[in-house]
DNA sequence: TCTTTTGATTGATTTACCTCA
DNA sequence: CGTGAGGTAAATCAATCAAAA
């Protein structure tokens, strides 16, 4: 059963089933049946793709291109309910400079001593420091120690950075190659964080050119930053689906409620049925709901005729003393309740008598 | 010392592309 | 020439580990 409410992947269009998500779901035995639409805070578009109308795309790029255009696609702009994750300091790209930098003394560095995160110059940066440093940036005043995680194999990475798509193999196999060395865990800076949170919320994927350009202007591996960028979805995603279970908790609590409510009036109305066994002997009866004020109007359907067929009814039919409940209009959420009068007299002139 | 956060790894899966029969 | 099968590379994800805060 589908109820049209999404649980968990919220990159996901609204309607939630793909057959590819669909069947993935099944096949992991995931997935709740559930789709909703309950959205990350971010708008996945890439419309403002700089690369857009390069002729000098590989097929590669292209294809990753259309990926992340697909991507985009998923995020319904009419989200319900929007999970701001990101309650950061603005860093726009705009700024001439990073606020990290040594040159407005922000740096993180200055208060530990020295940053982790920070690169050691490669040989071609040495050789070309516009290798790595984009000439608007102020990346390339770090000044860094970096012996604690200087390895030669990341020195090769490094000096790598431009082949963006040959540092994930290397950087998997990295670990065989530390000699011995213990892993150094990074720390971004907070400032490196916001950075790349800023990015995340224009694009939560990155193709490999934005992967390196922002591994450039961050000074990290473009594997730290597709690493970065991997866990800040799944954690986003964790995130959502602990938004989802609560919407879904109180979905299931009013629905409990609504349902207890309906039960009670059910007993209510079989109990006057039995006190006055003449009150119920009307023939079958229509439930049609009043487009204007959503009142049910109670018609007789056993001359084929409605006594509100002036307007066409927005309900089905049900037996006089069985009403169905359209899911939707029992949606908690909902502010267009429609109220079951049964009994009421329509204020439709034309009720049946 | 314990908990939380977060950078990183690993294995599985999907997809696109290529080659070959 | 078109087609399906099999192989490969790349991208992504889920699960997990472990260092740092």
């Amino acid at each position: 059963m589908e109820l049209g409410l999404s649980l968990g992947d919220t990159s996901r269009p609204f309607g939630c089933s793909t057959d590819k998500n669909r069947s993935k779901m099944m096949k992991n035995n995931k997935g709740l049946g559930f789709c909703m639409a309950l959205g990350v805070g971010y708008n996945g578009r890439e419309e403002d793709e700089e690369e857009e109308g390069d002729d000098e795309k590989s097929s590669d790029e292209q294809r990753t291109d259309n990926d992340n255009n697909d991507s985009g696609r998923k995020v319904s702009s009419a989200d319900p309910i929007q999970l701001n994750l990101l309650p950061l300091v603005p860093v726009t790209r705009n700024q001439t400079g990073f606020p990290w930098s040594s040159e407005n003394g922000n740096s993180d560095a200055g208060s530990r001593g020295f940053d982790v995160n920070r690169l050691p110059p490669s040989a071609e940066e040495l050789d070309d420091g516009a290798a790595i440093s984009s000439p608007n940036s102020t990346v390339s005043s770090f000044q860094i120690d970096f012996s604690m995680y200087r390895n030669s194999k990341r020195d090769s990475e490094i000096a790598g950075l431009n082949d963006g798509d040959n540092e994930r193999t290397s950087s998997r196999a990295s670990d065989e190659e530390e000699n011995g060395l213990a892993r150094k865990k990074l720390r971004l800076s907070k400032e490196q964080s916001a950075f790349l949170e800023e990015s995340f919320k224009e694009h939560n994927t990155l193709n490999p050119k934005q992967k390196v350009a922002l591994a450039k202007q961050l000074n990290l591996r473009p594997r730290q930053v597709e690493v970065w960028f991997q866990n800040r979805r799944a954690r986003t995603k964790l995130k959502q689906t602990e938004v989802d279970c609560e919407y879904l908790k109180r979905c299931c609590e009013t629905l409990t409620e609504e349902n207890r409510r309906l039960q009670k009036e059910l007993q209510e109305l079989r109990a006057l049925k039995t006190s006055n066994p003449y009150y119920m002997q009307l023939p079958a009866t229509t439930l049609t709901m009043c487009p204007s004020c959503e009142r049910v109007a109670t018609t007789t359907t056993n001359s084929g005729s409605t006594a509100a067929a002036t307007a066409p009814p927005t309900t089905t039919t049900t037996a006089p003393t069985t009403a169905t409940t359209n899911i939707q209009n029992s949606n908690p959420f909902s502010h267009k309740k429609p109220r079951f009068y049964p009994f009421s007299q329509p204020h439709h002139a034309s009720a049946a008598s």
